[in-house]
DNA sequence: ATCAAAACAAACATTTTCGAACATTAATTT
DNA sequence: AAATTAATGTTCGAAAATGTTTGTTTTGAT
């Protein structure tokens, strides 16, 4: 089971340092190049890093490797594995909403290789991200756009939200807690999640354990709207049994 | 594995400073000036930097938007002069819509500074970037998008259309010639453009001189239906005559 | 306009890393 | 315990990265 180990070790030594080299690992564990390469080659398989010569270097998805300044987002490795755990839940030739948010955007890389799907989304980012994919069939909420979260909102974008019906909405959220549900920073963004979710066959809330117990301003939606509700390994266990004992179905990525 | 991350040094310094020198990665990573070299000028192949003599300089940045393939657009050069140009007639506080259109996403940077500005368009390039200028309203058309465009056409986006009226309409085209007027590719991103010229006040067309007297397919518009064409100084003088006697108000930019 | 220094690039040499194929050794299942 | 599966090791030719040499081009000072 040395090789979980040895995974944890590379992405540690990533995010800590950006990059990590073969080598780094031959010495650490005593293993030849093959199996160091070998791990390497699955956590890139799997969107972790990206593979150099001679080792990798921490991958980011979205921002291809030359992005503005390298700010390191908090949570951003949450946020892949939360994106990741929820892209899998996605099949072929199904319709799906992607709400918009930051950790929404972090699924689209993954649903790269879906056949016939349909993605209707609020989020400017992954309609950009998804457009560079021919397979999948982008439908854009028009609307006004919120600088600051590069989302679509208002009466039109809520209009044309009511129009459709997805198999799946993937959802985000400012702050949830067993007693106030869903809540968000402005009143006018949920809307549009609200009209989509309430189409949905099966609604996915995906929250950064950050967010969880923690309130914001507006209250959108109660927590018994969502069907699936997935998360990072950061949650507090007390809190998880709690929601558990709620009946809240809590994936942790 | 250094040739990444010396790629990404590259690219962050170029972010940061707008430049680098060959010796700084020579000093930096210690390798010969051939590898400095030969990793600039890969960059420069991908269209993420301009060689110079001693180093490089940072590329357009709109180009690294979209840009995984970017093919590097001939008529670069004019079609910025085009949007400059254009940009030109847009005053404080009007609404205006902008096309799709590789042309079209120009005029963006030179609106940055317009106080009380709206803008309409079905161009997600567009959308992305002005969505960085707080001081500009932006409403996006919603609908189906078209990959190899990135832009949004379809009912949802007809319809929502001809809710708006617009100051300044400002459209791009495949080809047009005094026969045929405008034509376009497909029959389906014209018709958005149609129903924005339609209900503004001026209509400005932006097409670089290559497309001048070429005729595409799809026929979507008189030549009479809009009020300005602006285009590149590579129009060809008898041409440019030719429209002058047809009464075609040309605007060289 | 001329010249020397710096920058460049083609061709070739060297070093390092890869990865496919097969062998071996745990770990799991039956 | 035998069979199956997963993980790791070994070998070796191919590919990638980097260095070296050498001659050419560019630049900038005179």
């Amino acid at each position: 089971m040395n090789k979980k180990v040895r995974e944890k070790f590379i992405m540690d030594t990533l995010y800590k340092k950006g990059k990590i080299s073969v080598n780094q690992i031959i010495e650490k564990f005593n293993v030849t190049s093959m199996t160091a390469r070998r791990d390497i080659a699955k956590l890139a398989e799997e969107g972790y890093l990206i593979r150099t010569h001679g080792g990798a270097i921490l991958a980011d998805p979205l921002e291809n490797m030359f992005s503005f300044a390298t700010r390191i987002e908090a949570n951003k490795k949450h946020k892949i594995d939360i994106g990741r755990k929820a892209a899998k839940f996605v099949r072929d030739n199904e319709s799906i909403y992607i709400d918009s948010g930051t950790t929404l955007i972090r699924m689209c890389p993954f649903l790269k290789d879906r056949k016939g799907l349909t993605v209707i989304t609020n989020s400017l980012p992954a309609a950009s991200e998804l457009s560079n994919y021919s397979n999948i069939r982008v439908t854009i909420l028009g609307g006004d756009i919120i600088h600051e979260r590069r989302s679509i909102y208002g009466h039109t974008a809520v209009e044309q939200a009511k129009k459709y019906s997805v198999k799946k909405a993937f959802i985000g959220t400012d702050g949830v807690s067993l007693k106030n549900g869903l809540t968000a920073y402005g009143n006018n963004e949920s809307q549009v999640s609200n009209v989509m979710a309430s189409s949905a066959n099966e609604v996915f809330l995906l929250c950064d354990s950050s967010k969880i117990e923690h309130d914001s301003t507006f209250k959108f939606a109660e927590l018994s709207s969502i069907d699936y509700l997935i998360t990072d390994s950061g949650i507090d266990k007390k809190i998880l049994q709690k929601y558990k004992k709620n009946k809240v179905n809590i994936i942790i990525a």
